[in-house]
DNA sequence: ACCTAGTAGCTTGTCTGACAAAAATACAGA
DNA sequence: TCTGTATTTTTGTCAGACAAGCTACTAGGT
């Protein structure tokens, strides 16, 4: 009752009506009201019956929600004591994209991301890759140049090639977090790949900064890895046209 | 009973039995047979009654187990078909130390994760940086001095500072993901203001990098940027003694 | 023989009620 | 005022039931 969550009143069963699963409407809530310092770190969650009571849904549900709020680290459950919200929250786990599709703006702000951390990945794989990462580099481009010749989807294909880079850096971390943008990419680098993508040359193009990129880190270069890893990038994002990343301001050409 | 879970039957009772809540132990024994691939992607899993009745717990724990592995994007359910192991398992959201502590291999290439985003996240900064930014960055650096003059924890102030710095990149993901980073090595970043450490002069040692990194985000110049932070993240590497990180090789000193 | 529509069974989603375990609170006594 | 013990509150777990939605089989029509 006087918990802080008077204005819910009117609206908890217009909020958790329509759509879906009702403990995914319920999270949506509870995440909302975290997010929005309505229910401040170290707050004291309404029980999980009054939860129910509110939001008219079952304990079970209500029990639901919770769980996913403690393993994203929103909240922390105490038997006996209650829920309460986290110091933090929200930092237990990093994901993106919640749910909705990605609007340009994000997409560009997570490719910013993703060269940040590729271009890493190129310069520690360029040091020390071994034979077998070689191989799985080769192989992966191999399989892109085979799927440009005969015209069929090569997205596969590059999916491995940056996840074999990833590979190289021997750096497990480093390896699941590509994985993991590349996975949310995965979408968007389709239209590379469709009948208008190859009329516009878009996989050709990808395909040469592919092998300098490669040649990179076959010859143990990590500074021209690194290059070829952001000219890469930039390069993707200018063909999915979503505007330009990562600009490094001029140097007066000066740089080796 | 002909799905496939043949060995769990001995365990099931040993497996879920001492420590922390049921659902916990159940989500760790359901991933580490879809991370093994002993549940292949697409392969569906038993029923939730059969889980129940093999891990002998309720249906109310097997759901609750279901609903994060779901959440984190290890399985997929679909009311009437039952629950499927996801295409790309467990890349849904990304996380680091899953419950256990961190042993120091894992720390330095997490360390070398953090120098890669954070590096680029100083770049950006200098690029992007208003003046509210710079207000805040100072602020944060004016907080640690102010803790190493009076000797008390600066620790908040040293995670603000870098939290400030990825605010300036004004790319919401590159913040969320600083912040992640950081949140998971606040344990690891205390010895830094403990007795021992000051008196090894470590956050003095720190401060400096601070304020070379400050000085060239003020003066709106990248490529200085990217080199302090760079060299702050080795020099913190060095410090916690987790090890040498993303050396590069050299250059014969000629990159500008 | 093949295709379509309906039906029956199974599985997840939700609800209800109950008890155990742990924590917080209130209370009595020193 | 402090301490130790009941009482109450709250989460964790269990059990049974029904609704909603999917799958697969069956029966009927062509």
């Amino acid at each position: 009752m006087g918990l802080p969550m008077q204005t819910a009143d009117a609206l908890a069963i217009r909020e958790v009506d329509r759509p879906g699963r009702l403990s995914d409407q319920l999270v949506a809530a509870l995440r909302a009201r975290i997010e929005s310092a309505e229910l401040a770190p170290g707050a004291r969650l309404p029980t999980e019956q009054a939860l129910g009571e509110r939001f008219a849904v079952s304990r079970a549900v209500v029990r639901e929600a919770i769980a996913r709020l403690k393993a994203d680290g929103y909240v922390e459950t105490r038997q006996g004591a209650g829920a309460l919200v986290a110091a933090r929250p929200g930092l237990a786990s990093f994901r993106i994209g919640a749910g909705g599709r990605l609007d340009a703006g994000a997409l560009a702000q997570i490719f910013e991301l993703r060269a940040a951390v590729e271009t890493a990945a190129a310069r520690l794989a360029a040091e020390r890759r071994t034979r077998g990462d070689l191989a799985a580099i080769r192989a992966a481009l191999g399989r892109m140049a085979n799927a440009i010749d005969e015209g069929h989807d090569g997205a596969a294909a590059d999916d491995a090639f940056h996840r074999a880079i990833a590979t190289a850096t021997h750096n497990g971390y480093m390896q699941r977090f590509v994985e993991f943008l590349g996975y949310h990419f995965s979408e968007s680098r389709r239209p590379s790949w469709t009948e208008d993508g190859r009329r516009a040359g878009r996989p050709q193009a990808a395909q040469r900064e592919h092998e300098r990129l490669c040649a990179a880190i076959v010859r143990g270069d990590p500074a021209a890895a690194a290059r070829a890893a952001e000219d890469h990038l930039r390069g993707s994002a200018t063909r999915l046209g979503v505007g330009p990343v990562a600009r490094r301001t001029s140097k007066g050409g000066g740089e080796r």
